[in-house]
DNA sequence: TTGACAACATACCAACTGGTCGGTTTTTTA
DNA sequence: TAAAAAACCGACCAGTTGGTATGTTGTCAA
C-alpha cells in the first residue's frame, strides 16, 4: 500500500504550483488561496512547508528558478570554446520554446518578471534575484573569455560588460515578446540578438 | 481672487500621483486609497474623473508616458542623421538622470514596469503599451534608415531588427539596474550599449 | 502498542481592496 | 438671479487578502 503523505512530493508540489502562478500572473497578484487552490492542497499545508508567502517565493526562487537557469545557461556554457555559436543555438531552442508553449509567449521569463516585480520592494527578493543573474552572467563571461583564448570571439571585447548587454538584451527582448505577443515580432527581435552575436566574433 | 476649483489642475493631480505610486511600486500594489491620500484628494473626486482604476492606468500610459518618450526619444530623433551618436547623447543624459534623481535607479523604466506587470493580465493595457513602443521603434528605425543614407549608419544594418534590437537592450538594462542598484553595474551594461551602437557605425 | 511528532485540515480574523452612492459645494449657463 | 451642471466629499459595502489557532490524522521509532 503506497503512503497517503508524501511530504517531499507536497512540497514540490507547492513550489511548481506558485512557480506557476506568479508566472502567469504575478507575485502580488497570485493569492496563497489560488495557489493552495490550484495545488489541490490547504493553507495548512502551505504554512507548514513555509513561514509565509515571502518564504515561499524566496524558496521559488532559490530552488526553481536556479534549476532553470542551470540547465538551460550555465551547464551548456560550462565547457564552451565558441559562446557565440552555442548560445545561438540556445537561443535557437528558446525559439522552439516559444512555439511549443505558447503561454510564454504572454507570460515571459519567470525570473525577469519576479525580478521587475519584487526589486524595488523587498530587498530579500532583490538580493536572492540578483545572484541568480550575477551566476548567468558569469557563466556568459567565463565562456567569452573561453571563446576569446580560442580564436572565436574578438580580442577587444570585454568579458565583462559583453555578459551584461547579453543578458540585458534577453531580458530586455523576452520582455518585448510578451508584450507584442507574436511570433513575427519574435523573428524581428532574434535577428536583432543575431546580430549583436555575430558582432562580437573574430 | 483664485479659484477653489480647478480641475484640470486636479485631474492632472491624480494621473501625475498614479504615475509616481506605479512607478515606485506597481499597478496592482498601488490601492486607489494610497492615490487618493498622496494626492491629497478623495475618492469622489478620483472616480468622477475616471471610471475605474484601470482607465485611471489607462489614462497614465496614453497621457503621462507618451508624453515621456516623446520628450526623450521621439523629439531628439525627429529629424537625426546621425543616430547613433544622438542615442549616445541620449544615454548620456539618461545615466546623468539616474545619478540626479536615485529613485529611478531602483524603480526602473515606468513603461517597462508597466508592461511587464500588466501585458499579460489586461490586453488593452498591453495594447495601449504596445502603441508607445511601437512609436518609439519606429522613431529608431526612421533614423537608422536616415543615418544610413547620410553614410552615419553601415548600410547592410536592417532597421527594423536593429530597432527592435535597440529598444529591447535599453529597456532590458533598466531592468537589470533596477535589480543591481549600483552606478557600477550602470557604467558595465553602458560599456555593452556602447559598443552595440557602434557596432552599426560604417 | 504507544507516544511523539510531522503532516495536514478548517474555521476564523483584522486589514484592506476597488467601487458605490447620496449628499454638499462651487461654477457655469440661461 | 435662478437653476442646472460640474466638482468634490466621505461613509459605506461586499469580497479578498495574508496569516493564525486549534484541531485531526497519518507515520515511525522505541
Amino acid at each position: 500500500m503506497s503512503p497517503v503523505r508524501t511530504p517531499e512530493e507536497t512540497r514540490m508540489k507547492i513550489l511548481e504550483t506558485a512557480l506557476d502562478l506568479f508566472h502567469r500572473g504575478s507575485f502580488t497578484g497570485t493569492s496563497i488561496n489560488q495557489i493552495v487552490d490550484k495545488a489541490g492542497i490547504t493553507k495548512g499545508a502551505l504554512f507548514h512547508y513555509f513561514k509565509g508567502k515571502n518564504e515561499l517565493g524566496y524558496a521559488v526562487v532559490e530552488e526553481c528558478l536556479r534549476r532553470q537557469i542551470q540547465e538551460h545557461w550555465i551547464t551548456p556554457l560550462a565547457t564552451s570554446v565558441d559562446p557565440i555559436n552555442d548560445m545561438l543555438a540556445i537561443l535557437d531552442k528558446m525559439s522552439q520554446m516559444l512555439v511549443d508553449e505558447p503561454h510564454i509567449l504572454e507570460c515571459g521569463c519567470p525570473l525577469n518578471n519576479l525580478s521587475q516585480e519584487m526589486s524595488s520592494l523587498d530587498d530579500t527578493f532583490r538580493l536572492k534575484l540578483l545572484e541568480l543573474y550575477r551566476e548567468w552572467e558569469l557563466a556568459i563571461e567565463k565562456s567569452i573569455r573561453a571563446g576569446i583564448d580560442a580564436g572565436n570571439v574578438r580580442s577587444d571585447v570585454d568579458p565583462e560588460s559583453a555578459s551584461s548587454a547579453i543578458v540585458a538584451l534577453l531580458e530586455g527582448s523576452i520582455g518585448m515578446i510578451k508584450a507584442h505577443q507574436n511570433m513575427e515580432y519574435v523573428s524581428r527581435v532574434g535577428q536583432g540578438i543575431t546580430r549583436f552575436l555575430l558582432s562580437l566574433k573574430p
